[in-house]
DNA sequence: CCAATAATAGACTGTTTGGTCTAATTAAAA
DNA sequence: TTTTAATTAGACCAAACAGTCTATTATTGG
């Protein structure tokens, strides 16, 4: 038995999207990749815009859990959870080549739309809160802000998968990113 | 006297095309921008992408001069003048609120053409080598890699100007690229 | 079984897209 | 001045765009 209809759109558009942006990708590219016809897709979703809202309310919210694997373990540190969790990212290939979804996204549709803005904006809170969660649950130097740190993570972690998407590689990922991984591990105590 | 016709479309193209996108933007959109005949747009291009192309190469390109100011300076060494660079960065308000022209972009643009990969990679080796070449102007700790240091400065300040455009604020700036600049002063001897 | 609703199917519509074309006008060269 | 080229002007075009509409088929509840 075949994936919901619904369920099977909401994939067809997060990859569509996540490669080609919001404006990049057009309903017939939707209908093509997922093979059903039109009357069906707005049975669904009442307009192109609409239903990217549910991808990123529905899939790019998933994904974030996926792409960062930030769960609390409680025989670790949180900051090791985190040093890990970096490390991590260069396994996931679609990541280190074309870029966070969710930042890309925001890139492109937050400054023009604000239902964007406030959407993407909820799934950003919620990693931060992780990572600032984390952080707490480690023994760092007294003075470390974790608001800040968090912030400047996700900033160098997102940046360094932007540097030239489609060829960018997890070689250079990961020597970007030693810098990152020096500096944290220079705040524990 | 006012500016040239070409000018003036390229002036007019790249604002529209660093708020809206490549795809965001129709050519209806420019000729009101510039309030000049369709006619003359494509005597002086002849595609949309010819365009952007030429926005790319003649006007991405000394922008990029100007939000970052990175020229040697003789009475400086070159760690203290990226350092410099690196917080004249918060001075510039549309480079805080929607991010880097050029890294925009590049994330919508090189995953789909190559061509606009090539053209953005120009530009991003020119920037990075400027970096590399401060750098190695400095006194480092021995085992500093430069090539990824400058690449790993590159991603964050990109990175950090890229969260949630359209309302990210130079005081966010500032307390996110703090954590940069003290492990850039940890490197220096 | 029957009625009501959910889902499928795709032809169709008005608008916008990037781009072409011919004619008129201005500027430069002879 | 005359000729040649550069530029301006905008009507026009086919294709692509997001979205609508009516009809039909499955599915479900009573």
């Amino acid at each position: 038995m075949s994936q919901p209809t619904r369920e099977k759109i909401l994939d067809a558009v997060f990859k569509l999207v996540y490669i080609n942006g919001y404006n990049g990708t057009s309903m017939a590219m939707i209908l093509k990749e997922c093979g059903i016809p039109k009357g069906s897709l707005y049975h669904y979703f009442k307009s192109k815009k609409e239903m990217v809202l549910s991808v990123v309310s529905e899939r790019i919210n998933l994904k974030m859990d996926e792409f960062y694997q930030l769960d609390v373990e409680e025989s670790k540190e949180g900051i090791d959870t985190l040093l890990a969790a970096i490390l991590k990212v260069s396994k996931k290939e679609i990541l280190v080549s074309y870029g966070c979804p969710l930042n890309r996204l925001n890139q492109e549709m937050s400054p023009v739309d604000k239902d964007f803005e406030v959407a993407i904006n909820t799934i950003y809170n919620r990693l931060r809160d992780k990572i600032i969660l984390l952080l707490k649950n480690s023994k760092l130097q007294s003075e470390t802000e974790v608001e800040s740190l968090s912030e400047f993570i996700i900033a160098t972690v997102w940046g360094s998968i932007s540097l030239s998407p489609a060829q960018s590689s997890t070689k250079r990922y990961m020597q970007t990113i030693t810098h990152l991984t020096n500096y944290l591990k220079s705040l524990k105590i």
